[in-house]
DNA sequence: TATGAATGAGAATTCATTCAT
DNA sequence: GATGAATGAATTCTCATTCAT
C-alpha cells in the first residue's frame, strides 16, 4: 500500500545498477565497446532496455562507470600490496600483485588496453592510464633506486613494459603463454639476495 | 573503344584494390574499425561504393586484407634486418627496426593491438599475431643464447615484452614518452661491447 | 494518524489536481504539448509520475482539462467586461480586454492556437473554439447593430478576425509589434463620438 | 551494364525527393511536426526509411525543405499578382490572391502556422514570415495611401489582420465559413468607387 | 568494370503507461 | 493517496549490402 522507502529504493537501485555494470562489463570487455548493444547489455542483465537509461545517461556513461568501477578496485588491492617495508620486498610484492591481476581480473585489462586503443573516442581512459602509469614509475624507480640499480628511472621504465608486454602477450597466448614461469623468472631477477618467499605484509 | 585485354583488366583490378586497402587502412587505423563505414572508404579512394564489393566480399573481408597486407609490408623490413653477421648486432638491428617501426608505422601497430584486443571478434588477427610473436622469440632466443645469455628463452620473452609494453607506452604517453632515450637504453643494455655504431647490414 | 476523512481527502485531490494542472499549462505553453513529457509535468508538480495517472486517464485527458480550465478562467473575464450599458463601451471593453489577453495570456493563446493547427488530432479544441467564435461574433455584430453600422454580420466578422489576425502578428513580432498603437487605432475607430475614457463597468 | 548517366540520376534524384516532400508535406500540415514520423513518411511516399536519409539530412531539414518550397511557390503567385496599374486595382488583385492561396494552399498556411506557434523550436518560418510581413504592410501601405486613407500603415497592418484573421476563421470552421462572402465584403469595402471586375493584369 | 539509388535490419534513446509496494 | 522502478513500443538515424542500369 504505502510506497517503499528511501532504504528499500536504494537497495533497488543498488542491484540494478549492479546488474546493468556487471553486463556491460563482461560483454564489452568480450566484443569490445562498439559492438555490444544496449539491447545486448539489457538482455544479459535481464531487464528491459529502457531501464538502462534510468540509470545511465548513454552508453558511454556506462562505459564511463564500467571503467571507474574496475578502476577503484584495483586501488584497493594495490595499496596493500604497497606495504612491505624493504624494497626488494615491496619489488616483489608489485609483481606477485601484478601477475595476480593478469589471472584474475584479465578482462579488465583487456578492456582498459582495448580503450587505450581507440585513445581519441575513450582519451579519459588514456589520462587515467597516463597518470597511472607515471605513478607507478615513480614508485618503482624509488625502489629500484633503493636497491643501488644504476640509471633507475629508465629501469623503471623497462620494467612497467615488461610487465605490460607480458600482458599483451598473455592476451595473445593465453592458456600457451607460461606466465607462471615468467613470474618466478621476474621476481628471481628483480627480488634475489633476499628469503622472503612468501606474502609480505 | 577497344575492349580491354586479360592483362589490361587485371591492371585495373590491382589498382582498384590497392586504393581500396590504402584507404581503408588509413581510416581504420584512425578511427577503428567500427567507426570507418564502407562510405568513408569509397569516398577516400574515389570510387564507388558498390565497386567495394566487386573486390572484396565484405566489410571485414577488407579487414582481412588489410590486416596481411600490412603484416607482409612488415616482414619485408624485417628481414634487411636480421642480415647483421653477429649475434649483438643482429640484436642491434632489431632494437633499431623496432623503434623505427614505431615511429615510422605507429598507426599500424595501434590497429593491430587493438583488433587483437578484440579476440573473439577479430580472431584472425590473433592467430597471426601469436605465430609472429613466437618466431620473433625463437630467433631473439637465439641470438640471446649465442651472447652467452642464461635461460635465454626466457630472456627473449621478456625482451619481446619490453617492446610491445614501450609500444604500449608510447601509445599513452605520446610525445611524453623519452623514446630515443629509451631506444639508446636498451641497445647500450643487450649490444654492448661491441664496436659497431652504425646500422649494420 | 487518525484517517482522513472525505472532505480532506477531496480537498488533497483537489490540490493535486490543481499542482498538476498549473504545471502542465506552463510546461505545455512553452514548449508545446509533443515536446512536453509527463515525468516533467510531475516534477515540476513536485509530484511522482505515478500519480498523475491517479488525476488523469492519460497525456490528452490532461491536455483536455487544461484547455478546459483555461478557457473557463477567460470566459469569467469576458463576462465582467460585457456589462457596460451602452454599445459603444461595451466594444470599448471587449478590444481593451482582448489587448489585456494578448498581453497578460499570450501563452495561453499561443497554445491554443498551435493546438488549432492540429485539427486532427486536438479536434476538442477546434470545436470549443468555433462554438466560442460563433457567440462572440454573435455578440459582437448585436453591438454594431446597435451603433447603425450596416452589414453588421460581416464587419462582426471582420473585426475577430483583425483581433485574431493582431494576435498572430504580435506572436510573430513580438516586441517589434506596436500593440498599443494598434489598441488605441481600433478604439478611435470602432468607439469614437464617445467620452468614456476609464474602463466601464 | 554501363551506369546510369548524370542525367538519368538527377532525374531518378528528383523524382524520390519530391515524392519525399509532397508525402511529408501532406503528413506533417494533417498532423503536425511532431506527430509525423520520418518512417510515415516513407511509408506515404513508398519508398524505405533508409532512402530517405539519402536525401535529407534530418528530420528537420526536411521540414526546412517543405516549407522553402512552398514559400517560393507562393511568391511567384503573388508577383503577378502585383501588377495591376492602379491602387485599387492592386489592393483588389492581392485580395483575390489572398483567398484563391486559402481555397488552394489551405494546407500550406495551415503548416506555417502551427510552426509559427512554436517560435523557440522553428524560429527559421518565424524569421521569414516576420520578413514578408513588414514586406507586405509596406506594399499595401503605400496602397493605401495613394488611395487617400488616413493613416495608412495602421491601416495596413489592420488589413493584413483582417486577412490573417480570417485564415485563423476559416480554418476553424472550414466549410461554415462564408468565405466568399467575406472575399466579395472586403473587395467592397476597399476597393470601390472603380468598375473593374475581372481579373486585372 | 562501375555507379549510386535503394533496402532493411539494427543502433541509441525517449516516454507514456503500468504496477508492486 | 503516493512512489518510482520497470516496461516496451516508437522514434530518429546509420550503414552493410544489393541491384538495376
Amino acid at each position: 500500500m504505502s510506497p517503499r522507502n528511501k532504504q528499500q529504493i536504494e537497495e533497488i537501485r543498488k542491484q540494478s545498477m549492479n546488474r546493468i555494470l556487471d553486463a556491460a562489463f563482461k560483454l564489452i570487455a568480450k566484443n569490445g565497446y562498439e559492438s555490444t548493444s544496449i539491447s545486448q547489455i539489457a538482455k544479459e542483465a535481464n531487464i528491459s532496455k529502457g531501464l538502462v537509461y534510468n540509470y545511465f545517461e548513454s552508453k558511454e556513461d556506462i562505459l564511463k562507470s564500467v571503467v571507474t568501477m574496475a578502476f577503484t578496485k584495483g586501488d584497493n588491492l594495490m595499496e596493500e600490496m604497497m606495504s612491505a617495508n624493504d624494497a626488494k620486498g615491496t619489488l616483489r610484492n608489485i609483481l606477485i600483485w601484478f601477475f595476480e591481476e593478469l589471472r584474475t581480473r584479465f578482462e579488465f585489462w583487456k578492456l582498459i588496453s582495448e580503450l587505450s586503443f581507440q585513445i581519441e573516442k575513450f582519451q579519459f581512459v588514456s589520462e587515467i592510464l597516463k597518470k597511472k602509469m607515471e605513478e607507478y614509475i615513480l614508485v618503482i624507480s624509488d625502489l629500484l633506486s633503493q636497491t643501488g640499480v644504476e640509471n633507475p628511472v629508465n629501469e623503471a621504465r623497462m620494467l612497467a613494459a615488461i610487465m605490460d608486454g607480458i600482458g599483451f602477450h598473455y592476451l595473445i597466448a593465453k592458456e600457451d603463454y607460461p606466465l607462471d614461469e615468467m613470474e618466478n623468472f621476474l621476481i628471481n631477477k628483480y627480488c634475489t639476495q633476499q628469503n622472503n618467499k612468501g606474502y609480505e605484509k
